[in-house]
DNA sequence: TCTTGATTTATTGTATACAATAGAGATACT
DNA sequence: AGTATCTCTATTGTATACAATAAATCAAGA
């Protein structure tokens, strides 16, 4: 499966694109939650895997951690990400931001070209949810949004939404509730997008946008303790284990 | 002068901290235009000039990169960033868009002695206006912004407003236009929002503040050649010089 | 004289060696 | 037994040595 824009620069030296591979293998690591928050992520060890040395894998971790994929503790190391509820709803907030932001673009300089390509999307969406493909479909839901990016042609707010999408997957794995009955309904929203985007009605798009963003806040856990406290929740509010 | 979130994270280890003050003294030093778009920043040179290894020069000059103050040609090196006439006009579009949501929140959010803090930023304004000390005045005209998004506190925004404030300083070096005249303008401007903020007038705060970025993008001079081609309107629009 | 090509040189890219730090574990003491 | 301190070990942070690349210089030919 290739998604939009995983390689954003790189002149393509042979050495260069090398580099991004490894990135761009610990990154789909991360969201497709085979690297989990809070995960260490060793240099010795990575370096063996991947059959680099440190320095090279010290950039990528960098790069990561600007990303805010990665939180790197000095003298400590790397370790995947755990965002915080508030940074949770900061990310929510600025998503509803840039995409309303790149919706109005998107509405206005759309292609046929670029319908079809979003309603492509949308058909592996429905399909991965078919197939129960859970993770798959987290990629491809983000990827619909990436796509809109493109379409608005905006590299500076592609660049960001990249990145708040990537957090978000990463608040996915950490707040998701148990009622995610909701979360095949996000497809069927995705196809009202495209509606409304079709019909070049820039306010129904850009309200539609902003909902669909509302929803999956709220298919979010973010009010009780953070995961770090969920202890508490598992174990039962009662008094001591071993009394 | 000291300005708001010059550095981000960095729990204060000894070592951290003096990374991030070379990071400091090179970001100011593009900032006020010490140096300028283009020029070659070596690894060796500045290694010596701070007293340390490639590798930590490197490390910064990879920050820098990722923010885009720093473009990084692969086996050619870092050199100080260009930015385009489009990316220009990208990063004046981001700003509308991410500074129109930080003043909402800071209009709902902010206290007595966050406007305060505005006003005095505003006074120092005026004072560098007067004394004629533009790169001061540039500086603190961004920290206004900078102060805003404070306010609003959200980290997220924050810390993409400091990215496109730091681009949109580039960005005034490359197409400043002669007509400077309106930016002594810019700062009644400020003064314009501070009122509104004080009023708490939300609608009224973000549409001072999307004009005041509007009459930003009009001071630039965007839609001749790029600074590249200047030496077509530098020498005239004539044949050969020789002849 | 201008162009084309080979050679040299300067600079970046990567690996590795060494230094500094933090955490784990052991030992001594209360 | 529990706590505090010390030592040891594993890992990160930094410097440096070596490899690879690109551009600058120089030479040869048209």
């Amino acid at each position: 499966m290739q998604f939009a824009s995983t390689v954003n620069n790189a002149e393509k030296t042979s050495r260069k694109v090398h580099d991004d591979q490894i990135y761009d293998q610990m990154f789909a690591a991360i969201l497709q939650q085979r690297l989990t928050p809070g995960t260490k992520l060793s240099e010795d060890t990575l370096g063996e895997i991947f059959g680099v040395s440190r320095t090279v894998i010290r950039k990528i971790l960098q790069r990561l951690a600007y990303e805010k994929v990665v939180q790197i503790l000095p003298n400590r190391g790397a370790f995947v990400a755990e965002p915080s509820a508030e940074e949770a709803r900061e990310v929510l907030y600025a998503r509803r931001v840039v995409e309303a932001a790149i919706m109005r673009l998107a509405v206005k300089s759309h292609s046929k070209e670029d319908l079809k390509t979003l309603e492509r999307n949308l058909e592996a969406e429905a399909k991965t949810i078919e197939a129960g493909q859970h993770s798959d479909w987290v990629a491809l839901s983000g990827n619909f949004h990436l796509l809109l990016a493109e379409i608005a042609s905006n590299r500076t707010l592609a660049d960001y939404l990249r990145e708040l999408v990537s957090r978000t997957s990463l608040i996915h794995i950490q707040y998701q509730s148990n009622k995610i009955a909701n979360q095949s309904c996000s497809c069927d929203e995705h196809a009202d997008i495209i509606e409304a985007i079709r019909e070049r009605d820039e306010d129904k798009a850009v309200a539609l946008m902003e909902r669909h963003i509302e929803e999956i806040e709220k298919s979010l856990n973010l009010d009780g303790r953070g995961a770090a406290s969920d202890l508490y929740e598992i174990f039962g509010a009662s008094g001591g284990v071993q009394g």
